[in-house]
DNA sequence: ATGAAAGCGCTAACAC
DNA sequence: GTGTTAGCGCTTTCAT
């Protein structure tokens, strides 16, 4: 088995200095036309490939972009990686993939990644950023772009979902049908997402004049058993909903299964509605009105900024931040005449 | 902005050469017990990490894995990606994944992961890993772990799906249900879990004794819209099939969408099976039938065989090969009482 | 246009 | 138990 095949090694036998490799392979300093195709021969020929720790160890330069995503299950986050992917191969980067297995470790897996310079730069969705991560990224040395966190995180640079508006519009949307006792499933504590989503309801039904009772706010966990036993709970008290809005489609397949099981009526008995779009709740019948949120556009505009950072394009220091507009989805949950079935 | 702290700084601090401070960081070699206090104090204090580059130069261990998959969009591979990131993490190695962007693009990938030494260990899933690929892998310096490649390939080691089993059962399945005229939709050319599916397929009839009319048997890509258009053909013509065998739960959920539009109730007038038991099929009413792929137990024997052969545990040059069994999951689509709902 | 040589930060012989 | 030193493979001044 050859050992293998270094810089030298073509050097040796093109009869050059390792630096004059360098200067062809890399297009850096000028080489003689000749030389160069006979380098180029040879490293061709010998299926020569630079070794990339060497080169990151003088280039302080990975080629590799940090992604940490709360969790790795989802189609959400599947679309996220994906979309990233796609941007990341065609700089001929590479991706380098992690879940913040606990709070805690959002922390450690930040400074892994950065402290040590494995990567380039991080984009990090975290919806429960604390001071700490916050802090950690403000100090960082290579530059983070944060995905749904809280925006009024100062010098940071963040992208994320406008989740007020989204929640706003799929409320008031409700409310011009006529629903008077909106109750909803909110998402857990301290997540941002969540917060924001509750606050748009909530401005949404203040605006409308519509009382806010909180017998009808409970909180799920953004998975579907949460939105199951929520809907059960709310269907089980005196003040009972005429329509409901799950923080997210999760929960809002939850209220379907239990609606079911308590023979109750979507959209004829109760209304409900969700947040996200994702892939299954077009298959719900009636067909879950949603807010779409588009996760393309978030994750391509959040790679894109930071590679533009990681290149000095624009500078690491300066914060930023935006929202993406969301889009009504609508289906037959809510009581509209459903036009896709 | 202080400059990025290293190894010989913790050495002049502690007053001791870099080589001790190496032996007491990484518990290799002896140093006084005091020395190490020291040290790590110093290490602590400073919050030092050792630059992951330098030492990949010197130790030729990156602790990092590469994942490529076909692609990097549904649930199913997210899953994949989840097993082996819960993994990998708990051995403190890092995750790189690529989809292989085109067939092409496999080689390219799996060259870059390995013949430069950016990984230690890569999983490749590729349904349609072609001669080139698996030269390439057999020369490899690394491990390399086949998921769900045609397990013919000699001197590989390779993990993959029952498909064969599953396919014969779920058609055993209709066949037991008493369906005469069983069509197929097949995944597409050269895909090995679509050509296992389908063998499993016509096997089953053959034991039954029951023909296989070549008018029964289209071919989909694996996706909705294909599903969607298959059974459109299939319904369109003289031989009109009793029960429908979509080789992927995504077709299946397309039958399910062009059955509605042709007022094609399911099961009475057609039952529909599929493969793969994503999250969707339980969603759909009835509830698909289909075949439990134990993709958790596919990416956790992956990596841990990988890592195996990474720490020599096991000879990298013995091949293996393990087929995993599925399971069938009854829904109300193939005509059971579906106790689901 | 090319080469010599320093150095990136670390590990691992080998010496003491 | 600790230090010296030679790399690992590459890029990059600085000469020439």
């Amino acid at each position: 088995m050859h050992t293998t095949i270094n810089i030298r090694e073509i050097a040796r036998r093109a009869g050059v200095s390792t630096a004059t490799v360098s200067r062809a392979l890399n297009n850096t300093g000028p080489v003689r036309e000749k030389t160069r195709q006979r380098i180029l021969a040879i490293a061709q020929e010998l299926d020569y490939r630079p070794n990339p720790m060497a080169r990151s160890l003088t280039t302080k330069q990975t080629n590799t972009i940090g992604l940490i995503l709360p969790e790795l299950v989802d189609e959400f986050f599947m679309d996220i990686i994906h979309t990233i992917d796609e941007e990341v191969y065609h700089t001929n980067r590479f991706l380098m993939v992690a879940s913040s297995h606990s709070q805690r470790n959002v922390v450690e897996t930040l400074l892994d990644f950065m402290g040590s310079g494995r990567v380039d730069g991080v984009i990090l969705m975290a919806p429960q950023v604390n001071i700490e991560v916050a802090k950690l990224v403000r100090r960082s040395k290579r530059p983070v772009v944060l995905l749904n966190s809280k925006n009024n995180q100062q010098q940071t640079v963040s992208f994320s979902i406008n989740n007020f508006q989204g929640a706003f519009s799929i409320t008031e949307h409700l409310i011009k049908h006529g629903y008077q006792r909106i109750a909803m499933i909110q998402g857990p504590d301290g997540n941002c997402d969540a917060e924001e989503r509750f606050r748009g309801f909530s401005e949404a039904l203040a605006k409308h004049k519509l009382p806010l009772h909180s017998s009808l706010i409970v909180t799920g966990q953004f998975n579907e058993e949460s939105g199951y036993y929520a809907f059960n709970r709310l269907m089980s008290q005196n003040l009972q909903p005429d329509a409901v809005f799950a923080a997210n489609d999760m929960m809002a397949i939850g209220v379907y299964k239990a609606a079911q099981q308590l023979s109750v009526r979507i959209p004829q008995d109760v209304a409900v509605v969700g947040f996200d779009n994702i892939y299954a709740s077009q298959l719900l019948n009636p067909r879950l009105t949603t807010v779409h949120v588009p996760i393309d556009e978030l994750g391509m505009k959040a790679i894109r900024y930071l590679l533009r950072m990681i290149s000095r394009e624009i500078d690491p220091a300066q914060s930023y931040h935006e929202a993406i507009s969301t889009g009504l989805i609508i289906g037959g949950s809510c009581g509209c005449q459903d036009l896709s079935r």
